[in-house]
RNA sequence: GGUAACGUGGCGGAAUGGUUACGCAGAGGAUUGCAAAUCCUUGUAUCCCGGUUCGAUUCCGGGCGUUACCUCCA
């Protein structure tokens, strides 16, 4: 369509007219997972947004012209930590999170990314940036350290809306004898024996966090390319650095031109974290929900603003699809969502706005034609949503099922000769007895059918 | 302390300088042995105080409240 695309900056904090570089290379780059714990719905959000993001990218500029990168962090003090703690190899730890997290991804119906770069296949890279920064002095040895020195870097804060007089006032940041500044990050360190180490002009030793995705993000997009994500949390200092260390080493003016960040899931208003001990994981859902449920769940708010998590939403979810697939129909033709229909998508991705525009074609599907049926469910699957069969939707709700199909039949057959006999007691409490147990009994048409709850 | 974001009906949640989505729940009705489901109808809101304006929920200033970031975090 020919409508424009508007995007939340963080960089300046107003919503704009996303104008690309090039019409026909759009690239975007999104923070992916450090792996070294199991995958929880905090982080579902920014693989839910930014997939959003890379289908309405794509409805616009075409498939080929898009490319989303989404890297994989495999190297990091928290790995170590973990694969300590659990008392397994880093890479077994890494293998298996990342295996974990990828049947997340499916299960919320999430494409798979144009590339998905792992850090410990970049280290080359890696190291040959910090020698351009260290040529640029912009970056000092110190101990087998490798530090960023942040004060000559005038641009430092911009994305973050900091200074570097607040930030050192507030004296929160660590504290080391190797650095010169407090402020400065670390870009190489020495490595201890137990930890995983590759062989540099400062000796043996690890990157700093930041530095993979300057690396990554360069190799596939370019020194200057469209779109950055990730979460609100990773604005400072992870995206601050990562500017720092990007126009630095690449001696430019502008490393990403729109910062697109997705706000937190919060529980009681508080936010979901590891370290506040209140996390849920995504395969805590894996049985009771199909992952279209969870997808429709993180949608219900705009990515902007924090999305308070409670079970009630999930079954609000859950009911709405199943309403929703009464209208499913399989489409095999190509069709064009109505411009006006798709325009809360391209305004900043509306999704509760879409959602709303999904309940006006549901109700015009419902006692309309196939072709109102088919618009409804292209509707629907462009966001990721009725992208199963109804089969699929039913037999996912059946695996959870305590009685047997048999048992059910035999029971209404019950109920049945009992209101013949209009014996209405016995046919309640039988009714009763049913819905108990999860199955709801509906008299239509002369006929008796049951669904699950 | 510094820097931001947010405050919309019973709940969730968009939008908007004037006519005020959408979903859930509620109420009434059709239907039903009673229900359920479905359908129809329907009520209810913009934190407080100023300012700009013919008009502000929307813009500006102040206040109150909530949250986040400044340390690992999506």
């Amino acid at each position: 369509m020919n409508k424009d695309i508007f995007l939340s900056n963080s960089l300046g904090g107003k919503k704009e007219k996303f104008v690309p570089i090039d019409s026909k290379k759009i690239g975007m780059y999104v923070c992916g997972p450090t792996v070294y714990d199991d995958p929880h719905i905090g982080n579902a959000r920014p693989l839910v947004v930014f997939d959003l993001l890379f289908k309405v990218l794509k409805c616009k500029y075409g498939s080929k012209s898009v490319t989303y990168v989404r890297n994989i962090t495999d190297i990091d003090d928290k790995i170590i930590k973990s694969s300590k703690e659990k008392n397994i190899s880093i890479s077994e730890l890494t293998l298996n999170i990342t295996k974990k997290f990828h049947e997340d991804c499916k299960y919320l119906n999430c494409e798979i990314p144009t590339h998905e770069p792992k850090a410990t296949d970049n280290i080359e890279p890696m190291i040959n940036m910090i020698k351009e920064l260290i040529k640029g002095k912009f970056a000092y040895e110190n101990n087998k350290h490798i530090y960023f020195k942040v004060k000559n870097f005038s641009d430092y804060g911009k994305l973050s809306n900091k200074n570097l007089d607040d930030l050192i006032a507030g004296s929160r940041v660590e504290l080391s004898g190797n650095k010169d500044s407090p402020e400065d990050f670390v870009l190489w360190k020495p490595s201890n024996d137990d930890e995983p180490s590759w062989s540099s002009p400062w000796g043996k030793g690890r990157p700093g966090w930041h530095l993979e995705c300057s690396v990554m993000s360069k190799k596939y997009l370019g020194n200057t390319f469209d779109i950055h994500g990730g979460g609100r949390d990773l604005i400072f200092p992870h995206h601050e650095n990562e500017i720092a260390q990007s126009v630095c080493a690449n001696k430019t003016k502008k490393f990403a031109n729109y910062w697109v960040h997705n706000n937190f899931i919060t529980i009681s208003k508080e936010k979901m974290a590891k370290s506040q001990g209140n996390i849920l994981k995504i395969s805590d859902y894996k049985k009771k929900y199909n992952g279209q449920v969870l997808r429709l769940a993180l949608m219900s708010t705009h990515y902007s603003q924090p999305l308070d998590w409670n079970d009630k939403l999930m079954d609000e979810c859950n009911r709405t699809l199943d309403k929703w697939y009464n209208c499913f129909v399989p489409v095999n033709k190509k069709i064009l969502i109505d411009d006006n229909d798709l325009k809360p998508l391209y305004d900043d991705l509306n999704t509760p706005g879409f959602i709303a525009v999904l309940h006006k074609l549901f109700d015009k599907a419902k006692d309309g034609t196939l072709e109102d049926k088919e618009i409804f469910s292209t509707a629907c699957k462009f966001i990721g949503l009725l992208d199963q069969s109804k089969d699929k939707w039913d037999s996912f709700k059946k695996q959870n099922l305590k009685l047997s199909e048999n048992d059910i039949l035999k029971k209404i057959e019950e109920r049945n000769k009992a209101r013949d006999k209009k014996d209405y007691e016995l046919a309640d409490k039988i009714r009763n007895e049913l819905l108990d147990k999860g199955i709801l009994i509906e008299d239509k048409d002369g006929k008796t059918i049951w669904k699950i709850k």
